[in-house]
DNA sequence: GATCGAAAGCTAACACTATTAGCTACGTTC
DNA sequence: GAACGTAGCTAATAGTGTTAGCTTTCGATC
């Protein structure tokens, strides 16, 4: 017989259980009964890893931001200007066709206030990714104030295309792909105009 | 005493009364006592009126859509080129600042495979919306593929830009209306360069 | 290797959710 | 005024998240 001792959990590894459950059957489906069938385990059992549920969702949404974090991260490496636009552009929309359930929780206003661990990477994360995004302008020649309206816009941008082509928003015939790149085309054609006079 | 007959209701009233308490206490706080009691009525007899909860959700998406149309088309009215986009996107964000709650239930997947009425009625007024939307572009002189495209990726940043600021996860420090101003500037100076060659 | 305490499992219970069945009373119409 | 359909009700079911309290198992210490 294998002795099959029984798994260890904590809060971060009940949290990545969960957060596959939500790729696999949907952010709104995930249900405490639910991550708890997956964990082997009857649901009160559950709370002695984790507070709540809301708990947990709260722990969703920060994984969901540090991970796309490295993926844009891992993207934007090493390049600069245009490809390293469009090739954050086309990491953010793999990103979420990977992860449907991540999407979702990303998109939600936290359901707790996040006071837990996590949230100062959640924090620290996001410094990192405002760097790179910062960098990821720098071609452009854009002033300060205008750099943080153009990261504002492009975040705008992916995340709304993104959001309207998974809720299937947009109205068939035409491309997704080339409208995807079409946009950020004239986003960049958009941004050379807002290049500072050179000093 | 008054004798106060009691409200005939329909589904179109409930749906009504449903958007409320939407906007008011939010979209996924609204629940069937909640409603119920909003009408005066216990929990079962709302389903007189009524096939389920979805059935109201579903029904706030058709309201939501139309209202929102009904607000982007009375912005719009009359004008044309930037004035008309600027128009559009203002009413847009306005929209969704004063509700909330049919804001979430548009940026959600239909619950139930609509088959109602009013889905005659959602599908028209979507029909009416994307023919003010081509004449909004009428003035850039895009070719048929490109106002597509174009309508994508002006949706795509309103959307996205509102949903983000609803959510707060803009970072603070910096006004959200000259980002949003400036966006939609970046937007329409993009649109300049991809205006097809006079023919 | 036996013992003891903490960690983690369990069952039972509570309050809430949506929903159905079946009954009663109102209100309209003939 | 009698008949009938509409719209209310109560009672009950199956699901949700969550807490309390008990039991088992695991790991470390003697």
């Amino acid at each position: 017989m294998s002795v099959a001792t029984r798994k260890r959990w904590n809060r971060q590894s009940v949290v990545e259980a969960a957060a596959d459950l939500a790729d696999k059957h949907g952010y709104d489906a995930l249900t405490l009964a639910m991550l708890a069938q997956h964990m082997g385990v009857k649901p009160p059992s559950v709370y002695k890893h984790v507070q709540s549920l809301d708990d947990v969702k709260t722990g969703i949404q920060a994984l969901a931001a540090t991970r796309l974090t490295d993926a844009l991260m891992a993207a934007a490496g090493g390049k600069s200007g245009d490809e390293a636009v469009f090739a954050v552009a086309d990491a953010y929309r793999a990103f979420v066709k990977a992860h449907p359930g991540l999407q979702v929780a990303m998109s939600r206003p936290s359901a707790t206030a996040h006071q837990g661990p996590g949230d100062d990477e959640l924090e620290s994360s996001n410094r990192q990714l405002l760097g790179v995004a910062v960098g990821l302008l720098g071609e452009y020649q854009l002033s300060e104030d205008d750099t943080i309206h153009a990261l504002r816009m492009l975040r705008s941008l992916i995340h709304g295309f993104v959001m309207l082509e998974t809720t299937g928003s947009f109205e068939m015939g035409y491309d997704l792909d080339t409208s995807y790149r079409w946009a950020i085309e004239t986003y960049i054609r958009g941004l050379a105009g807002a290049a500072r006079p050179t000093g």
